[in-house]
DNA sequence: AACGGTCGAGTTGTTGGACAATCCCTTCGA
DNA sequence: TCGAAGGGATTGTCCAACAACTCGACCGTT
């Protein structure tokens, strides 16, 4: 009668990644604090060397912890840029249906960025956004294109001033994403159209006009899901006729 | 001469932890299919079953991979709902003002979630909302109270139509964030006042009026956030005085 | 024929031990 | 004073063996 038809039943590895997890958010570990040894570790949690290494590489893979050879193992610095790179690795795995929606997610965080750095950008951020622009302008492959749009986007989340809407943002905007879509305007001749929506976000911006900034963004964002959305039907089309 | 002092040199469990996330997104893997045995997978990516398994592991814990005992090991889903629930686990641990700029976060997202479900909820989702507000009222304990409110901000953000959006605020809203406000609530005598808001949400979606939805939520998250300053200001304080 | 239990092959779970690779610090020499 | 060499400590990797579990085939009963 061990049905437990539910969940399965947890592994040793499964407890000891709770546990270690318990043990940081109790505050028992802090950021930067250094574990016991693994083989010590493993005592303490009963089971194996072996396994405990699993939970570690797993909790290691999610940057809570950080292990450096030869000399040990430490809770990171648990900083949402370190902790949401995680989620950036997920968003890859995002298809069809499902990267649209993600998209979607993204305008809405995009324009409340863009507002937001409107009222708070100071002006070392405007010359960092404007030589971001100018970098888009004098972009000759789409290589440079990506950098300078991901320099832009980066510089208006920093501006936001809200570290986790910048990590986030940084994670749901994946660079090959970015990739795809400039290649796709730059087939379509349509890299002229997309420089001008990056300067009327700029532009906003700079005149401090969050209302203008949140509108101009979501422009942008949604010419990206209209182009998204043209990818996924004609890929459905062609799938039909495929099969 | 090897220097290399930017990144740690990849070892064998990230270079497969890679591999196998490439053959996924490549579409050589897809959503359900089965991985060969660990001791066949080990020998094509040329490393130890002890080492494929902490990638495997890892990949197990990001829902990317599906561990079966006895059975075998299967790519997930790839849902957004699975894929972001590592995200659910990193959000525990965003401490201090990275907890509060979390918060911010979820005050964008929710206020959209909103807006959107004023214009897209159903009858049904209407009767549902309904239902969570009731049993809001009813609650005796602190724990039907997070039942309950958990319940509400679902409904919400399925009727917005977007499972990232769903997903994602599920997982930066985690359970224990929730039960110590209502604890705070409690304490402060100001359970009523955050049942009120709930209802202001409540009557705005139903009425279809996304503008009125947005601001009830924006304020209903924002009171959130004040007690959490508060809490975070005491916290301090308190630590200041021990130390 | 339909049902239920048993058994066995196949796969993941767990352990122990051994050695390699790397890091940090101390010591020693120029 | 500085640099190199050494040694202890810790993580990285591998192997081999067995336990735990799942699923399907087989077989006997009804």
């Amino acid at each position: 009668m061990t049905a437990r038809r539910g969940p399965r039943a947890p592994s040793v590895t499964e407890d000891a990644i709770d546990k270690i997890r318990e043990l940081i958010v109790s505050g028992s570990w802090g950021p930067g604090d250094r574990l016991p040894k693994e083989s010590e570790l493993a005592a303490q949690l009963g089971l194996s060397r072996n396994s405990l290494r699993e939970a570690v590489r797993a909790l290691s893979q999610l940057r809570v912890l950080e292990v450096r050879q030869g000399d040990g193992t430490y809770v990171s610095s648990l900083e949402p840029d370190l902790l949401l790179e995680s989620t950036g690795f997920i968003s890859h795995l995002l298809l069809g249906d499902t990267a649209l929606a993600l998209y979607e997610v993204r305008r809405i965080l995009e324009a409340a960025a863009a507002s937001l750095a409107a009222a708070r950008i100071d002006d070392e951020g405007k010359l960092e956004l404007g030589r971001s622009l100018e970098r888009m302008r004098q972009a000759q492959g789409v290589e440079e294109l990506v950098e300078a749009d991901v320099a832009f986007h980066a510089v208006i989340a920093k501006a936001a001033g809200n570290t986790v809407l910048t990590s986030l943002l940084a994670s749901l905007s994946t660079r090959t994403m970015r990739v795809r879509l400039w290649h796709g305007r730059a087939a379509d001749d349509a890299l002229d159209e997309t420089r001008e929506e990056h300067r009327r976000i700029y532009e906003a911006i700079v005149e401090g006009d969050p209302e203008l900034a949140r509108a101009t963004a979501t422009a942008h964002i949604a010419s990206g899901e209209r182009w998204l959305r043209a990818q996924l039907a004609t890929a459905q089309t062609a799938e039909a006729a495929a099969g």
